[in-house]
DNA sequence: ATATTTTTTTAGCTTTGTCTAAATTTTAAT
DNA sequence: ATTAAAATTTAGACAAAGCTAAAAAAATAT
């Protein structure tokens, strides 16, 4: 099946809410995308007539299979253009989202196959984001925040949450960035500040807020 | 000045056009871009009036500084994207022009400032076209056919205008590509054959025919 | 249980880029 | 110099994707 840019971008955007809300409304579609309930409405007809949702007047609407397989092929093209322009073309993590936006309604199955395979079949995008294989299969990862992190506990960076410049500028004085490896050495009780190891680095303290922000990994 | 990706394939196409013709016609562009006359004659009154061309109703048109500039942005992309496919992908020369049809419209000019510079600033993309630079200054290579390569030259392939398949495989058979060094040992005039030396390999004679279709470049 | 508010849909309009068919202008031919 | 042919433009439609304003349905509050 093929789809135009606006029905991609409709479906990726149901796909996510429904990820959060199970069934999704009109207006929150409309939010989400910066458009009109009266258009979402317009769309939502085409998507049904395309047997990729189920929906009824006035009672919400969500993806059906095809429609989930149909988002997840964004999604990975998204994520995958996402890994190149900031491993490849060394774009910042804040940059490469509104250009992988374009990016990701390139249609041609064999691009998408060699970028993949180019970029060493990666499965998580700069943000931390799985990238789902051809089969819309999405990699899992034992994700948590760095807050919760137990004391001693070695992980690595996976991503941030809030990419804002003010955010970018703490990680980069503490030298923290994707992959990192840290360890939390102590949890302050007063204000909920660590001290944790970046890398080989002398130990350093954290706020709660930045802690917050960051999420790691561990293996197994 | 921002264009769609309609006004965007005209521009290109009129431009080519006007390489060839001078003064372009509307049945021309029509064709070029396999649509209707009365489409063009729609288009053409679009970008006259984005300042784009000269065009008076019935007697063709052309672009100006302004619609080359635009024209040499859009191919200048382009080029760029189909040495990324071939180059880097490692897509087959045949395959990579439709691709790179629609990455050129993707608008953002440090993307294509990268791109450029990962590609490390290449000046020929691998059809041998020229790559226009950020100013729209096209490259000028010292290109001539193989066949009118005087005796003994050495020479670098630098294009084939014959991109069939059953061209692509002859060359392959010859260990021909682009970039491969040739040497012109003999011409005969009975048929006009040329005995080359490929590389480092032994001589061997390639149809007049074929040598027709390889362009090559010499230094200086 | 009814009234009010919120949500959703419908109806009708706009823009972009395309089309067909008809009209017009230019070019070519007798 | 007309007439025929070819090229070009105009006029009017259509599909996609959006909008506003009004109607309809559902949810909420009294």
């Amino acid at each position: 099946m093929n789809f135009t840019t606006s029905e991609e971008n409709y479906i990726k955007c149901i796909y996510h809410l429904q990820q959060e809300t199970g069934l999704v409304n009109t207006n929150a579609l409309a939010g989400e995308m910066r458009t009109r309930p009266a258009s979402v409405t317009d769309m939502l007809k085409k998507l049904k007539a395309k047997k990729l949702l189920q929906y009824e007047r006035y009672k919400g609407f969500t993806l059906n299979e095809a429609g989930k397989k149909a988002a997840l092929g964004v999604i990975r093209k998204h994520r995958l253009w996402e890994y190149f322009l900031a491993e490849v073309l060394k774009f910042d993590w804040d940059k490469v989202h509104p250009i992988a936006e374009e990016l990701e309604h390139i249609s041609n199955d064999e691009l998408i196959q060699r970028l993949d395979k180019f970029l060493g079949n990666p499965s998580f995008d700069p943000h931390g984001d799985p990238i789902p294989d051809k089969n819309g299969k999405i990699p899992v990862r034992n994700q948590l925040v760095l807050s919760d992190v137990p004391v001693k506990k070695t992980v690595t960076v996976s991503a941030v949450s809030n990419q804002t410049v003010q955010m970018l500028e703490m990680l980069k004085h503490y030298q923290i960035a994707l992959g990192t490896p840290l360890q939390v050495l102590q949890k302050f009780a007063f204000d909920g500040s660590l001290e944790i190891k970046v890398a080989k680095q002398a130990p350093c303290i954290i706020s709660e807020q930045v802690a917050k922000n960051v999420f790691v990994h561990y293996e197994l």
